[in-house]
DNA sequence: GTAAACAGGTTTGCGTTGCAAACCGGTTTG
DNA sequence: CAAACCGGTTTGCAACGCAAACCTGTTTAC
């Protein structure tokens, strides 16, 4: 049976860090800047979202000058790429799952 | 530029309700605890993400007692079988969109 | 006949989110 | 010198998801 619970990892399926995840999993690495541009996420959401990302362990956060401007450089993590991958696996079988029904009887006990 | 909030509803995104549209979207109509039954949610539970669906009108619940006993079958509505058919459609373009990205620089203004 | 289980919920309480907005120190531009 | 920009942190609030408790009535088991 469906477990949505322990399927689906709901600190990846929030939409704003589905899109990040997705979009650092087709790059090397990708500046706040950039980031928050493609997502149309505030600084502070785009902040609180990565850090969330980084405490989980799926990205690795960089932080360098270029000249004398701070620069931050977001990059996935093996993990992460992992977790992401498997994240939108699950959700393709959420969907195919959930669409072959082959019965509507119940057999539930309380 | 994709927005996140407009483009993707947030009462289909939660993993139950996402599981328990996709899964009506397959069939005519589904009894309470067969719904039950293939998402695992407690009755409780199950009972409160219905009732927001069909206040956001995405299905109709039909009471009636088969024999003396209740009886509760939830059907999509025009409406939410479109709604979750644009929102799969629109995770599609999330993943498809954020994966062909073509540069990491930023024109971003605070 | 009475206790237990079942159908189908509602209500309550709680901890967790996501978000906007305010604030911040430093830098570059005009 | 002021304004805008870079890259955030912090705060406050409303909404959410969940488990658990509770409920009315029905059916089954002993």
């Amino acid at each position: 049976m469906l477990r949505l619970d322990t399927d689906l990892n709901r600190l990846l399926h929030e939409p704003a860090r589905l899109a990040l995840m997705t979009a650092l999993s087709s790059c090397e690495s990708a500046d706040f800047l950039f980031l928050q541009r493609i997502t149309g996420l505030t600084k502070g959401n785009l902040s609180s979202h990565l850090s969330k990302l980084e405490e989980a362990g799926f990205i690795r956060i960089t932080k360098q000058f270029v000249g004398k401007v701070p620069n931050t450089q977001i990059a996935l993590t093996d993990s992460g790429r992992e977790a992401i991958a498997t994240h939108w696996k699950q959700l393709d079988e959420l969907r195919s799952g959930m669409s072959g029904i082959e019965g509507r009887d119940s057999t539930v006990k309380n």
